[in-house]
DNA sequence: TATGCACCTTGTAGCAACTACAAGGTCAAG
DNA sequence: CTTGACCTTGTAGTTGCTACAAGGTGCATA
């Protein structure tokens, strides 16, 4: 399998793939003759592993630690479990965080009856007058 | 007023201070003879302006063209809010993206009863496409 | 056989919005 | 006179990619 075909298969850039290879994510892949990377279904599925922890919001260090666990059978899921606890953690702050945003966005939107900027409650609101 | 007071005075560091004249965020300081900048009460108002659209999450670009228009008190304030409604609708969508990504961290975490990483129920989902 | 095109290789630089030095100058207090 | 807090410039690092550039490879077609 070369790189584009792994690209494909996993909606990822080669680019990316090969940034990955860089960083010590994922494991170098065979070569053929000619140079050409040529990937097994192992890698498919690492890489698979990756993307999906990095969709759910986990750093890059975030995804070496998984993957490291992910290697130890034997060891117990706690570890797991608190990486998972601490990303809900940071999602939901995010998520509050966001929410209030919206509020005063949404705030800001409905006090401006003005129209010309220099009666605008939203420009008011940023800060009042600037010397640019 | 030197750079440590106004950073002080607005939460900012210094450092980022410079970096905002550097990138015409904010006009150039007067200077003392010795070098150091020297900020009015306008530099204050600017850089007020400046960190509290940054916080409502605008971009630098954003920010830009924010200073850009509340120097035009003459020009109706159509621009700005559609800026506004531009960075709620931007908004909205990390939300809704943040509580399908809460959701699916929290499926993760009852999910796994085991208590050994090679049936956890999170390493495997990690491994396997989702349809979100 | 030649040629075109899609693919691959490495290496380097860029993005956003800061942040963190390093090496040195200035200034008030003790 | 020295200490320490502050200031100056310049450069490089952060995160997670993404975008070239310059060249090599593989295969179908003229």
């Amino acid at each position: 399998m070369r790189i584009g075909e792994l690209a494909k298969a996993t909606g990822t850039k080669a680019e990316t793939i090969r940034y990955y290879e860089r960083e010590g994510i994922l494991p170098a892949a065979d070569r053929t003759d000619s140079n050409y990377r040529d990937y097994s279904g192992n890698h498919l599925a690492a890489l698979t592993f990756v993307r999906r922890a990095r969709q759910l919001g986990f750093s890059m260090a975030q995804v070496r630690e998984l993957l490291a666990l992910s290697h130890h059978d034997d060891n117990p899921c706690e570890d797991v479990d608190r990486l998972v606890q601490q990303q809900l953690a940071e999602v939901e702050r995010k998520i509050s965080d966001l929410m209030a945003l919206r509020e005063e966005l949404g705030r800001m939107l409905r006090s401006c009856q003005a129209d010309k900027i220099g009666e605008c409650q939203i420009i008011g609101s940023l800060g009042r007058q600037s010397v640019m």
